[in-house]
DNA sequence: ATATTTTTGCAATAATGTTGCAAGTTTTAA
DNA sequence: TTAAAACTTGCAACATTATTGCAAAAATAT
């Protein structure tokens, strides 16, 4: 409990439940959540609303990371801890099982540099690998 | 509206006034389009359910491929010649302005293999990058 | 302890996506 | 060329996902 509200005070953020207990479950996880795995792990303890202002808030402060996907939903995921306040840093391939659909972050895996056509600036890049995770194997 | 024809037959699919609309989209872009774009340059002509249709149609199809972005929603942009019915390709960087907020397909660029951990085994990859392109350099 | 600031939950609203079905269009084949 | 068969469209209804304003509640600062 208490490394959680450093994590929050740290960044300036006010500890509340729920807060908390959303960081809780980012930690206890170690793959990627939805909005939607959110609000069932909390049983519906928080509002709609809540979750998705703790997310954004989380984001915009380098707590976490989105991911986006073909699916169309977007996964949050711990940053490490080289992430801060509008800065992400997140240059990690990240991995999704196609069988139990979960989502990794492989945090030793960088995204590698590509050759761009001329004319054409890199700023960031990300990269997903789909596959057979390691527990499906 | 010959060439239009043929690829919606060469696919098995009836040639309407939509699908002959929509693919003329697709062929007169250069970048990557949302729905959104679609219902704006259809003009409402046709109804929402049906453009919804059209594109999962031509993705199931392999005449165009979804792009997923950091901001939840989902790109369409045409495949090239080697994708075939059930079976996508496009092993090519996307690229995404951060100035005109366009979506290119670099077509050239190929997304590069990475190594993963012990027990992930790939399947596909793709490769996001984000910065100027070449007509807001 | 109390004032100030911040966060939460509710309600309302908007945007996005899906399904069944009847009517309309395209294709097939005689 | 036309009629039957097959497929596609649009409407209506509904489901899901996301956003905003505001008053009440909670957390922080003094």
């Amino acid at each position: 409990m208490i490394q959680h509200a450093d994590i929050l005070k740290r960044n300036g953020l006010s500890v509340t439940a729920s807060r908390t207990k959303i960081l809780d479950l980012f930690l206890d996880t170690a793959g990627a959540l939805a909005h939607a795995d959110i609000e069932k792990n909390t049983d519906g303890a928080y509002d709609r609303v809540t979750v998705y202002r703790t997310l954004q808030t989380f984001v915009e402060k380098g707590i976490i990371h989105q991911i986006p996907t073909i699916d169309n939903s977007i996964l949050y995921a711990l940053c490490k801890q080289d992430c801060e306040e509008g800065h992400h840093h997140d240059n990690h391939v990240h991995f999704v099982c196609i069988q139990c659909v979960k989502t990794f972050c492989l945090d030793d895996v960088l995204v590698p540099e590509v050759k761009l056509p001329k004319g054409f600036k890199p700023n960031e890049a990300s990269m997903i690998v789909s596959g057979v995770c390691i527990d499906c194997k």
